[in-house]
This record gives C-alpha cells, sequence and structure tokens, in this order.
RNA sequence: GGAGGGGUGGCCGAGUGGUUAAAGGCGACGGACUGUAAAUCCGUUCUCUCAGAGUACGAAGGUUCGAAUCCUUCCCCCUCCA
C-alpha cells in the first residue's frame, strides 16, 4: 500500500530508508502506526552464536539495523546461545557438536567485536536467549509446542520439501521456530529483521505475541547476498564469503575478483552511495566505461568501512603492484633451519607454508607456478643452499620472503 | 521389535577379484586470454627423502598369487512395516 498524503515527512522519510533494499515489509500500516507514537522502536535480530567470524553476507542486515539506529531506535542484538548449546543437527553435512557455555562466550564477545564495526553501542543491547528459555523449563516448553501444529509447521518451505523428500526432520527443529517467535515475546519486539529465508519464523513471532495479548512485531526481510561464486548464498561454510575482518589486502582482492554483474548486487545491498550515483555508475557502464573503476571504487569503500582509509589506499596500491607481477610490499618473512647444507626446492616452499605438501609444490614448479625473486623456475630438482634469502612466489597470490638460516 | 538399502578420493558419483592411485562431474589449483573480473581454453588434482617407493575405497580381522570388489565381526546412516 502507497504512503497517504496524510503522513508527516518525518514518517515518510523513515520509511523510504527502512525500505530501501529490503525485500519484504509486513505489514506497513503497523509499522506506520508504530512510527506515529514518536517512541523509539524496538528492533530485533537474532544471530547464531556457532559462527563468530562475521562476513559481507551479514552485514547486509547489520546495515539495515544501523539505519535504524540512525533514526533513533534501539536495536535488540539477540544471540542464539540456548539453541546454540543445544546443538543444530539441520540437515545438510555434519552436525555441529553441542557448544558449551565458555564457546558461546567467547563467540559473543567475538561478535559483539565485529558488529560494533557498523552498530552504535549506545542504541544496541545484545542479549541472549538463554536468559529467558532456559527459565521457560519443560513446562513452557511443552505450552509453546502446543500452540502450533504439525501441519502448520509443515507449511514452511524447507520442512515442506524434506518431508516431501523423506527427508529426516528432528523433532526439535520443530521447535526453533517456535523458541525464536518465543524471543519476540520476552524482548517485546516491535520490528524484527531477518533473511528472507527466515519469514517463516518471523512470522512466528508475530503468532505467538498475538496469543500473549502484545503487540506485534513488523516484519522487515532482507534479501540474501550471493557468495563470490554468484550462486549460493555467501557462507563461511561453503568458503564463498568476504571477511569483515580479513586483511585489507584479501578484501580488496576478493571484490576485484567478483564478476560484472554481481557487482551490482553487492553494491545494492552493501554501499552506503546514495541511489543516484549508482544509477549514474550503471549508466555510463551502459554506455561503455569499464566497470573495473567502479569495482576499485566499491572495494575501497568496504575496506575503509571495516578497516580505514590508509588501508584502502594500501590495498589498492597492492592490488596493482600484484597485477603487474610485481612483489607486494608486506611479503612475510620467515626463517627456516635446515639440517643438510641444502634444501630442494619442493621442501622449502613446503616447510614455508607456501605448499600444502610437497607434491603440491612439485606440481607448481612443473607448471611454471613458481617464482624466486621474480625469476619462473622450471628446474623441479632445484637445490638451495644454506643462507641465502630470496623471495618465493607460489601461483599469484602467495609469496614469502625466505631465509634458510645458515 | 521386524524387513530392506547404503557407507568410495574436498564434495557428488562410477566401479563386484587382476594394467584401479581408482571412470565421470563439481570444486580447487597452475597456465593462456583479460580489466589479476566473469566466461572460455589447456593442464593438474593422496603423500614422500620424486620417475622410485609408501598409503588409500566406514573399522578390524580373514580367504586369495592378487580385493574397493568374496567371508566374519563391529561402527554409522537411510527407507519401509509395527
Amino acid at each position: 500500500m502507497a504512503t497517504d498524503n496524510s503522513l508527516s515527512e518525518d514518517i515518510k522519510r523513515q520509511l523510504a530508508v527502512i525500505k530501501r533494499g529490503a525485500g519484504e515489509l509486513l505489514i506497513e500500516a503497523e509499522l506506520v502506526e508504530k512510527l506515529k507514537k514518536g517512541v523509539p522502536l524496538r528492533v530485533k535480530a537474532g544471530f547464531d552464536p556457532t559462527a563468530p567470524d562475521l562476513h559481507l553476507g551479514h552485514t547486509v542486515l547489520i546495515n539495515k539495523l544501523r539505519q535504524f539506529q540512525d533514526l533513533g531506535h534501539q536495536v535488540l542484538f539477540l544471540i542464539g546461545d540456548f539453541t546454540g548449546m543445544i546443538g543444530d543437527p539441520t540437515g545438510k553435512s555434519a552436525t555441529r557438536p553441542p557448544l558449551t557455555q565458555e564457546q558461546v562466550q567467547e563467540n559473543a564477545q567475538s561478535y559483539t567485536a565485529q558488529v560494533f564495526k557498523i552498530l552504535k553501542p549506545s542504541q544496541t543491547e545484545v542479549v541472549f536467549n538463554s536468559h529467558w528459555l532456559s527459565e521457560l523449563g519443560a513446562a513452557g516448553m511443552l505450552r509453546l509446542a502446543a500452540s502450533h501444529t504439525v501441519a502448520r509447521m509443515l507449511e514452511r518451505d524447507d520442512f515442506a520439501k524434506r518431508y516431501k523428500a523423506n527427508q529426516p526432520i528432528a523433532i526439535h527443529e520443530f521447535l526453533y521456530p517456535l523458541l525464536q517467535g518465543y524471543d519476540s515475546v520476552a524482548l517485546n519486539a516491535d520490528v524484527e529483521l531477518g533473511g528472507t529465508d527466515q519469514k517463516f519464523n518471523l512470522l512466528m513471532g508475530r503468532e505467538l505475541q498475538k496469543q500473549a495479548g502484545v503487540s506485534q512485531q513488523c516484519i522487515l526481510t532482507m534479501p540474501l547476498l550471493e557468495g563470490l561464486d554468484g550462486v549460493n548464498k555467501m557462507s563461511k561454510s561453503l568458503g564463498n564469503y568476504i571477511g569483515i575482518a580479513e586483511a585489507p589486502e584479501v578484501i580488496f582482492a576478493k571484490i576485484m575478483s567478483i564478476s560484472d554483474e554481481l557487482m551490482w548486487r553487492y553494491i545494492d545491498l552493501l554501499s552506503f552511495e546514495s541511489i543516484e550515483n549508482v544509477d549514474k555508475w550503471k549508466a555510463e557502464v551502459a554506455s561503455g566505461a569499464n566497470p573495473r573503476h567502479i569495482k576499485v571504487r566499491f572495494a575501497q569503500e568496504i575496506v575503509t568501512r571495516f578497516h580505514s582509509e590508509a588501508d584502502a589506499e594500501r590495498a589498492l596500491a597492492d592490488f596493482q603492484t600484484r597485477a603487474q607481477g610485481g612483489i607486494p610490499d608486506d611479503v612475510p618473512e620467515i626463517t627456516i633451519s635446515i639440517d643438510g647444507a641444502h634444501i630442494g626446492l619442493a621442501q622449502l616452499l613446503k616447510l614455508a607454508g607456501l605448499a600444502e605438501s610437497t607434491s603440491e609444490a612439485y606440481r607448481a614448479i612443473d607448471q611454471g607456478g613458481v617464482k624466486l625473486n621474480s625469476e619462473k623456475v622450471s628446474d623441479r630438482n632445484l637445490q638451495l643452499n644454506k643462507g641465502v634469502t630470496l623471495v618465493a612466489q607460489m601461483g599469484k597470490r602467495k609469496f614469502s620472503k625466505i631465509t634458510i638460516a645458515p
């Protein structure tokens, strides 16, 4: 439904900010009513404590939380430590082992340390759902479980698919949406954010709040960011992610490696540039400009956000050096002690950590992927003497300044 | 509780006694091409004291000149019936 004319300028502005880049807002009219009260909204978002390394995919959501803060609202950063301790066996590959209390605390620390690069601590409340869920007890859990039917649960898309495909669904997996919904009741959330895949769980919060007789939360879903492969959603386990704690050069290089089409997706979901500017860039590229320049600019924006402007400059310089086949400035140095008077190159590369195994090193040499002091090496049996220092390069990215102890 | 199916290299997946270190695909890596993008093409893809060995097909034993392939025991997963 469209914004009607009676809305104040302020609320229109807030709505525009909230809806930018978002997937779906349920229910807009309710949100307007909440905003009209002029009281800071309680905006909830939940995070699984099992993966302490945030990547850009997570930041799509966190950016939105930050925007809520900029509009004066309060963020409830929920760490799902209770569910984390049970251990989520959901499908996929390896079942995750349950986390200990210590691990959960550690992960939470790591989380907040990273998340406050984006969120304002003064408007963020970090909460753990074990606080109220562990008090729920078996009786409370049963009451919760009684609130919904199996049929209702099977409406959820992934449950439905798995059920049809004869894949197992553990009983407690049905409990997850209920617990997440109960979190909203306990926190008295006004709005909950989640990925588009979370819609069902988010709606569960609304229903449980209704049953509890409290005001229902609005729901804002955010699109899922594709990973570097451009196909699957960004995730650590798929290895297609850009971690926000990664080195400036790494973040920069990874962004430069995404395809041109995917670049726009990233910009839409991650950049803070105005919509007008982004549209202008798209037009420029459409009329023949090299997308590379925009990618560089975007990469710098992201590196600056998680490191600093100086780091972004360095990352760019580093990137260009490598592009010209040069040796970057920050080559790690390593000294290696050997037994005999000399050592085979393959063994050396392995000891220096450039190759996983000597076999891999031999292969790389055979394929012309190894350079010493910028000279390509073709002799797979090359021996190196004690006391020498040289810069070894394996492949495009791996460098090391190696000294063989005399 | 009963019946049946299955566990193969990072993943998927062929392979039922002998050129099988194990087809094929994906991924990954190296090279070419480029904007170090993507796509495409070529190559590689267990390890090692590298051309000669060692170790591998859920685990442990056994049969055999020889096993991923046959036998025994154990572990794990799935499906159906109750």
